[in-house]
RNA sequence: GGCGGGGUAGCUCAGAUGGUUAGAGCGUAGGAUUCAUAACCCUAAGGUCGGCAGUUCGAUUCUGCUCCCCGCUACCA
């Protein structure tokens, strides 16, 4: 028997949990994880908070308290939000742990000492204003080859070589545009190029043909592009120190440790089972299926660069599956959490508390498994209402409220097979919609599993009406007796099949039936093959004895009024502005590789000669033009009165070319010339950025002003 | 810009190794019913399957180009 080993990706420390994650990765990988355990497999669901990276030191910067602080407290937040939500981890552990540096730096050393980790002294540049080693890309200079002036750190765009740092002439900051110093420093390169012909990993390459879409294509653009080694140390004091010699002040790669936290916090609950070599079943033996739930972000780390490190560790199993989802998009647009554009899962649990299985439904319906999906409060309230408490809620508080009429909520005998046609029909439609939801599942179609269980309730609804059992319960008490009883199998078998989805409604309903699953149950209804001879009334697997009494009747679901709706879209939106329509930086980045962004406190204080060294004046832009090849900039020649200058300015996402013409516009005019894309940038645009985070002209507002004028 | 994924009924989404009437749920309309949270049940209307070419006896499904959305990546002095 095989044993499962999920994952979900381990959730950044640096905020609390939005749906979008949730729909992403976190509830696909519970409800997989549940089902598994019903069908009674022997699978483990590891996570934990992700709690290193620059971006989690950045964000406690800006709140004022120390990077340990920040995670004890996002920990916290994240991990009660998950279980509010009825998302139940095997293990759910944390990067920052002792254990866990402990293993990601053995991870290291096993990597180091068979070779695949490669020392490279480098004359690292390093940005005196931010305060950082620069990452190769985020250097340019000129190239030494075709003297380009807009080579990166790592390669030249223009004539492709590739290059190191230090082949660069006269580099500058791509982050604050200062001068960098040389410093030396060494890392420790991943030669992935050369990973890719391991045995280990060649053989995994073959499953990956059964993959999803979507992440066999992103899977198979990466090989066919070629990798190149990758750097898995960085220059920071804020992660997991490099184990090695002359290595201070050194971590390791986030993205090299981070997937160690699966293993280590598999190993911490081992430990914790008293069973310390317990992880070696789910790590290390060949039975093993390793499954990664993630959102589409994370595809190249868990399907190649995790994946290359564990074959290159050896022994160890690389993923059998990795159903990685797209994005849940929220009233239209991209999730932003710099906007508030975000349902907040404690806030959602805070705000409408009890209905964890309504939010559970509405993102289980939507979930982006094939494309990008969408979440609306509107589709909400509409699931709910129309899905949840009509046909689910409604047909188990008929079937309550009818046996209670009947026979004070006693059960009575099954029908038999001639009895009725409705019966056997129903029962064959049972068995069929039973069947599609374990394909479904197996398939990690969960969205298509989920309807299906709420068919199961269709089902009985259109049975209750073919039967008409409150006419029975006039003229013919025994046939109503038996039409309720089966109704009431059916409210069992709705217990079972809901319990991954919907595992509160599961309790709830199990306690009004008076009625519990034993693991055979569960287990004989999830396995297929198992009842699926079974198909007729007799004899079929009875979940109620006869003569049971039913608990009192109590609706499982009540209709979202719009008032809880219209308050939740109001708080979505203090400033409801229709035009955001372009989102220039949406807030989706798991981990902390990207540019920092300037954060909102004020800079030091300068004096008035450095005010004074700006040569700010008022310019009038010309003409305007898209550049080619990029996406982000536009040519833009501007009049200051006794010349025209030509500047190359990053707008493009903000503007249309032909609305700039003729506007007038704050300009920094004494900034070093710098060439951009093969043209030479002569100062700078200045802008003001809204709160939606876009970009708004600096201008006069009073008359008179002509191009070149002075502002100070 | 490069690479990858997606664009299918009013809405949210399935599906199609190319072939008679392209599906589901919701919504809408009509009917039936009253046990039930005015819920359930039945029926119907609704789609040039992003656009333009091409291959083919036949394409929504294959090929090329193009537009739009998303991700990774590059670009923002």
């Amino acid at each position: 028997m095989p044993r499962y080993l999920l994952t979900a990706a381990l959730p950044y420390a640096n905020g609390p949990i939005h749906i979008g994650h949730l729909a992403g990765c976190y509830l696909p990988a519970d409800v997989y994880h549940r089902y598994l355990k019903a069908k009674g497999e022997d699978a483990l669901l590891i996570c934990g908070t992700d709690e290193h990276g620059v971006a989690i030191t950045l964000q406690a910067r800006k709140e004022g308290v120390t990077p340990q602080e920040l995670v004890d407290r996002n920990f916290k937040v994240i991990h009660q939000a998950f279980e509010g939500l009825g998302i139940v981890f095997t293990h759910f552990s944390r990067t920052s742990r002792e254990i866990h540096h402990r293993e990601a730096q053995a991870f290291f050393l096993d990597l180091y000492n068979k070779g695949f980790l490669k020392e490279k002294t480098t004359s690292q540049f390093y940005d005196p204003v931010a305060g950082t080693f620069l990452a190769d890309r985020y250097l340019v200079g000129t190239c030494p080859h075709c003297s380009f002036d807009g080579a990166y750190g790592d390669q030249c765009e223009k004539c492709g070589t590739s290059l190191s740092p230090d082949e660069l002439q006269y580099p500058r900051s791509v982050l604050s545009g200062s001068v960098p110093e040389k410093r030396e420093t060494n890392n420790w390169f991943l030669p992935m190029d050369e990973m890719l012909h391991l045995p280990e990993f060649a053989t995994y390459t073959e499953r990956i043909a059964r993959w999803k879409s979507n992440v066999k294509g992103q899977f198979n653009s990466w090989v066919q592009q070629g990798l190149q080694p990758r750097s898995m140390t960085r220059d920071l004091d804020w992660g997991v120190k490099v184990p090695l010699e002359g290595a201070e002040g050194k971590v390791l790669y986030v993205w090299f440790d981070a997937p160690i936290g699966y293993l280590s916090a598999t190993k911490e609950y081992m430990d914790l089972q008293g069973n310390p070599e317990g992880w070696r079943d789910y790590w290390e033996s060949e039975d093993s299926r390793l499954v990664h739930f993630i959102g589409k972000d994370n595809i190249v780390f868990h399907t190649l660069i995790f994946p290359m490190m564990l074959a290159a560790h050896g022994q160890m199993v690389l993923p059998w599956q990795v159903p990685a989802n797209e994005f849940m998009n929220l009233e239209g647009r991209k999730l932003s959490t710099s906007r508030g554009w975000a349902v907040w899962l404690h806030e959602y649990l805070q705000d409408i508390p009890g209905r964890q299985d309504e939010l559970r439904y509405t993102l289980l319906c939507n979930l982006p498994e094939t494309k990008d999906a969408d979440f609306s409060w509107q589709d909400y309230q509409l699931r709910v209402n129309s899905e949840l408490v009509a046909i689910l809620g409604n047909f188990v508080n008929r079937v309550m409220v009818l046996t209670h009429k009947l026979s004070d909520g006693h059960c009575g005998d099954l029908p038999t097979v001639e009895a009725n046609t409705s019966h056997v029909s129903l029962e064959l439609e049972l068995a069929g919609t039973r069947q599609e939801i374990l394909l479904a599942m197996e398939q990690f179609r969960l969205r298509e599993a989920m309807a299906g269980v709420i068919h199961l309730a269709r089902l009985g609804n259109r049975y209750l009406a073919e039967t008409e059992p409150w006419k029975l319960l006039k003229t013919d008490s025994e046939a109503a007796s038996r039409v309720l009883r089966l109704a009431a199998e059916l409210c069992a078998e709705l217990c079972i099949a809901l319990e991954p989805f919907l595992p509160f409604t599961a309790s709830k309903l199990s306690h009004q039936l008076q009625w519990q699953a034993s693991a055979q149950e569960r287990e004989a209804w999830w396995n297929p093959g198992s009842a699926d001879s079974k198909g007729t009334v007799d004899a079929r697997t009875r979940y109620l004895a006869q003569g049971h009494r039913l608990g009192p009747a109590a609706l499982l679901f009540v209709p979202i009024e719009d008032e809880l709706i219209q308050a939740q879209i109001h708080k979505l939106s203090p400033m409801n502005d229709s035009k955001l329509e372009n989102d220039p930086k949406p807030e989706n980045k798991s981990k902390p590789e990207n540019t920092p962004k300037p954060d909102a406190e004020l800079k030091p204080e300068v004096t008035y000669d450095q005010f004074a060294a700006l040569d700010l004046r008022i310019a009038t832009i010309l003409s305007a033009q898209p550049v080619p090849g990029a996406d982000k900039v536009l040519e833009i020649k501007v009049d200051l009165g006794d010349e025209q200058r030509t500047v190359v300015s990053g707008i493009a996402q903000h503007f249309q070319p032909e609305e700039l013409v003729g506007k007038q516009v704050l300009m920094l005019t004494n900034l070093a010339p710098r060439k951009i894309r093969g043209i030479v940038s002569q100062g700078m645009l200045l802008m003001a950025e809204n709160q939606e985070g876009q970009l708004v002209l600096v201008g006069p507002n009073g008359n008179g002003i002509l191009p070149g004028d002075r502002v100070s």
